[in-house]
DNA sequence: TTGTAGGCGTTATCAC
DNA sequence: GTGATAACGCCTACAA
């Protein structure tokens, strides 16, 4: 590795005047200047940044801890981090939890999660990183799993109740609210929903803005419409085939997710219903398969890229101790083909 | 911040005894170790890395370039790296070049490209790393993209041709043999073949597995059951209605891609055919939507994880000098409910 | 305008 | 058994 003092030996000059004119500070005369440039692009001399770092106290690299990365959310967020980062010039040191392989889909058990937790943390904050972002599985409170470090964090994905922290999420239940206007508006007022797991906090958002909208527009609201899943296609299935054999069959159906949306579209297809013509199905999080089924699923995507990107922001303004707005970020539904007026609106 | 030398004051020994009892080598009393244990517990020290990569000239840590981490095959290759970096005590810079952002799905130009990446190694050997793992977009050859640094490089779902460097791929060939194969063992003669762009490696070897088990059988060979696409859904769904609407319509269509499997299932569904009654379809990719189309996608599944799992194991390989077998690693059929025994066939 | 020297937190050599 | 001390490569007062 050649180091400055080479290039100083080399060049005539003492180390100093070689870390002048590299940073660009200091008076140098432009004779020197170059002098010491060529000797630079001469022998290729790459800056080290572990000396640097360790002198100057600073490592402009983040931590970024995923939960998983190979479920549909983390690729995106990451990708957002990655777009920002490069504008600050910072650096992202992974690691990947791996959670899903350890855990499985159970609720994640806060004494079992914590010691992983705190080992990637403390490993992390050996590297000396300045600041951290935990990138969470799905949206939920991760304070119990959250050692007490000293280090700004940013959640992405999940949240905490600690204030000093800070909590990038979107907004479920405006989502919910706004997927549900959007059935009304096209003139469904017997409109089902299919939940995923009752003990999520997505679900409750998600449900309480289906609720708000239905109150809001005057329409009768069934408790028999209200289906409880698990997020597996599966029940996305047998749950849409509960409700088109029963009485009073609604004319479209809003699934907490895509799966299980896909999930109702077979059973419709099962049952004879055409998929809007009979019955609209709307899903949720625009997974890449919504674009593929058939008819293509009409969907609310999240705002993944914009949640990393904005957490680079927000770990900056933690670090640097700025004070930093809140918010929840919003989706946006996506037109497709699985939606349209009811029959019985039709001319 | 605290470090060795408060733990050294408060416990009344050298730095030096300090670092012994850290690293447990040194001949320490026992009593001596347990007051500095003591200390560090209670200081809740922790070993700063970056000083420690100074001195050790070593810093364990790979960097890793993704072409583009919102690409499908990124996140399992990257978990696989990840799983089997912590086994070897290594940490990951992830630097992402969002390459499908910036050139789209253009076929890559050297001389973009280039510059680019010469920049993203060249801060990575600043940072220190002790080699790099390298992930492909696509399979193809990246030799040209690749500057001449001096450091132990590990391709993933991509190679070069220099000698000195290792490349980690599947082999492509062998899976459409084994796919065509398997069509054939279910009793199908006249298999059509959906071809991805001509100038793809991928599409290239995967024709030639095709062939080669046709040739293997005695089949006859037809020209016209051999469509090119473009890897998109709407390529398959038109060169698919293109083979049901000839003469001497196949069994059994072989798609280089799971998009344009689906494309093709579509297809058959509007043109009034029964997958798989009518006719056989089979993928390539195992894309997570292969399991949410109807019928569920029989396919061929890439070895991803371990992929990314065995570079690990290359770049250590390179890094201690010792020699590396090479060899591709070869992919599973998926059998779901895409393929059955063709019509003809039945009793 | 340029050079000297101290120090960032470690490890390791040598002396005691 | 333990302790000084010199690096590792870089930055930056301060001196010249």
């Amino acid at each position: 590795m050649v180091t400055m003092k080479e290039i100083a030996e080399k060049a005539n000059v003492s180390v100093a005047t070689v870390s002048y004119v590299l940073n660009e500070n200091g008076n140098i005369s432009e004779e020197t200047k170059k002098r010491v440039w060529e000797v630079v692009k001469e022998l290729n001399y790459r800056p080290n940044h572990i000396a640097k770092s360790l002198k100057m106290q600073k490592t402009n690299t983040i931590g970024v801890i995923v939960e998983d990365v190979t479920v549909f959310n983390a690729p995106k967020i990451i990708d957002g981090i990655n777009e920002n980062a490069e504008k600050f010039g910072l650096s992202i040191i992974l690691t990947n939890m791996r959670l899903e392989k350890l855990v499985g889909n159970h609720p994640t058990d806060p004494e079992k999660c914590r010691p992983l937790v705190k080992k990637i943390m403390d490993e992390l904050i050996s590297k000396q990183v300045d600041g951290i972002i935990y990138i969470g599985l799905h949206p939920r409170d991760v304070t119990a799993i959250i050692p007490d470090v000293d280090i700004p964090i940013v959640f992405v994905y999940c949240y905490t109740t600690n204030a000093h922290q800070h909590s990038i999420i979107y907004d479920d239940q405006l989502a919910a609210y706004e997927a549900t206007n959007y059935l009304i508006s096209k003139g469904h007022e017997r409109i089902a929903l299919i939940s995923g797991h009752i003990d999520s906090k997505s679900a409750h958002s998600r449900y309480s803005g289906y609720y708000q909208s239905i109150k809001e527009h005057q329409l009768a609201f069934y408790p028999g419409y209200i289906k409880t899943g698990d997020w597996y296609f599966d029940s996305g299935y047998t749950l849409a085939k509960d409700l088109l054999q029963h009485d009073n069959i609604p004319t479209a159906i809003l699934a907490m997710n895509d799966q299980m949306a896909v999930g109702a579209i077979k059973a419709c297809n099962d049952l004879g219903f055409k998929v809007p013509a009979d019955i609209s199905i709307i899903g949720f999080d625009n997974r890449e398969f919504s674009e593929y089924s058939s008819p293509k699923l009409t969907t609310i995507s999240l705002p993944l890229q914009e949640m990393g990107f904005l957490s680079i922001q927000a770990i900056q303004d933690l670090i640097s101790g700025s004070s930093k707005t809140g918010g929840k970020l919003t989706c946006e539904l996506i037109e497709r083909e699985s939606v349209c007026t009811p029959k019985s609106m039709k001319i």
